[in-house]
DNA sequence: CGTCTCGGTAAGTCGTAACTTACGGTTCGT
DNA sequence: ACGAACCGTAAGTTACGACTTACCGAGACG
């Protein structure tokens, strides 16, 4: 979902404030339909919501949404590093550093 | 670099513990090869090494920039929900800096 | 010394997603 | 009511990367 590069910056540019699709298009060397459709994948992930202002079209996004993918995200990082316990996050609720090669 | 699934399988693989390629590729449903140009990928990232034991050859993680990694990762969600200061609980498990938002 | 396993690299195919142009619909302003 | 601004969608092109087959080098082992 945030693998395109084009993606990321859209995400950290609603992350700064809301915005129009022409206003984000503007300030990306992509056209605006192209974000458009960056924004439906968006929407449909469920990270971005959308409200009609006039003719406008404000996108913003949804902190909810956002935590939850954020938290599943750190639990594939949790799973991936917790062979690593003692190099890693030094994690006193999981005392698992019983990984050793003999 | 992680935005390929084949990619995050191999990387949690070798969370568990170091592999050698032919391993790697009898427990991915992709060939030989395809695993050898993943870790190509992973290594020129830094986040892999390799040690030649014999014939074969034990790739493992590079804790050090994995952890460099997850740290510009985290930075940048830190970025993002920066202006979500009130709706983002602060996390004590996690390593998730402190945030003061005035 | 022959062979067998392991692994990297090259070349080529193929699917997909990212992008552009073109068009139609909706709302605001005059 | 007419034009302008804003936006979504369709259709089509293109670039990229993931994968496979084929080939070759390096070490182990009889």
């Amino acid at each position: 979902m945030l693998g395109d590069p084009s993606r990321r910056l859209i995400f950290a540019k609603l992350a700064e404030r809301p915005r129009a699709v022409v206003e984000l298009a503007g300030e990306l060397p992509i056209s605006r339909p192209a974000v458009s459709q960056h924004l439906r994948v968006l929407k449909s992930a469920g990270v971005v919501t959308d409200e009609v202002r006039g003719t406008r079209r404000i996108y913003r996004l949804e902190p909810a949404a956002v935590l939850a993918f954020k938290d599943q995200l750190d639990a594939f990082w949790h799973r991936a590093l917790a062979g690593f316990g003692d190099v890693v996050t030094p994690d006193p609720l999981e005392g698992s550093p019983g990984e050793d090669q003999p």
